[in-house]
DNA sequence: CAAAATTGACATTGCACTTGTCAAATTGAC
DNA sequence: GTCAATTTGACAAGTGCAATGTCAATTTTG
């Protein structure tokens, strides 16, 4: 039935979770990434050049926190300050070259993956679980930004 | 395309499960209930009484931590000792009456909130995304299992 | 029966993130 | 332009979930 089934949904996503970052983490042996890194990362290249403070809303984590992650791929060279016309204070954190290829090579490897993993699912079937997951988390959201 | 619905997909997981606990530690304010003890109540009435152990292989985390969950759970009344005849030292776990009402009624509560948020929702779609949901779970599982 | 495994209890630790605070810089209202 | 409010980076402390380590009691197995 419809509810049970969309109950069953919502709480795989804790176990759906887990093994999704076991095997981030496993793709990352070898880079001398951490699963924050690749975050950081991945941010800068799907969104652009950007401050901490704009990652961190992405991320919905407080900013401090993003501040830590990013100051450790600083120090990794995958990133780099560029001046902030907007705010002196606050620059805007860039991918490097190598930054760039690396988060390229492994988001690649991770759609390989996907593809393997995929290959006896449909395309359809994919893009309605898609849709039904954005959906139900869209709906978890304000639902519970109502609560209160 | 196929891979990047896959990806997009399985990176959600993380927002849902936020989102997803969000709501339910919303709807246990006033039972005076934590999520872990929600957690033990669930296993107990899904899978039947048992023991700490048992409840940790279903849950996939360690019997230590299960423990503590589990001695909450006791002192409020929730479940009780049974005698283990498998087993002295190891009693097993049941719901007790209130117990039992309680976890229903959440659950049903849980389930009525389900109804709402899959209004808009085909069957089919949710229990599409259902299938997809656990196919991909496993695959993940058994992915990060082979990589080390 | 002796050795190995299971279990509950307790202590310690790690991790991911939050919360609080400060000072410097920036922005906005007037 | 001036001054209060906001933003930002840096740092410190705290929180919650869970893993890890260990011990003694018990149980299972060879």
């Amino acid at each position: 039935m419809k509810s049970e089934d969309l109950h069953r949904l919502v709480w795989m996503s804790r176990p759906l979770m887990q093994a999704a970052e076991a095997c981030v983490e496993a793709g990352l042996t070898g880079t001398g990434l951490t699963v924050r890194m690749r975050a950081v990362l991945e941010m800068l290249h799907r969104h652009g050049a950007q401050t901490v403070p704009d990652i961190a809303l992405r991320l919905d984590i407080k900013r401090q926190y993003v501040q830590v992650m990013c100051n450790e791929t600083l120090a990794s060279g995958l990133i780099e300050h560029r001046a902030n016309p907007r705010h002196k204070r606050s620059p805007i954190l860039a991918l490097t070259d190598p930054g760039r290829a690396l988060i390229e090579e492994i988001i690649s490897k991770e759609l390989t993956l996907m593809e393997k993993m995929g290959a006896q699912l449909s395309s359809d079937d994919i893009s309605t679980a898609l849709k039904v997951v954005l959906a139900v988390t869209d709906s978890l959201k304000h639902h519970a930004g109502e609560q209160p």
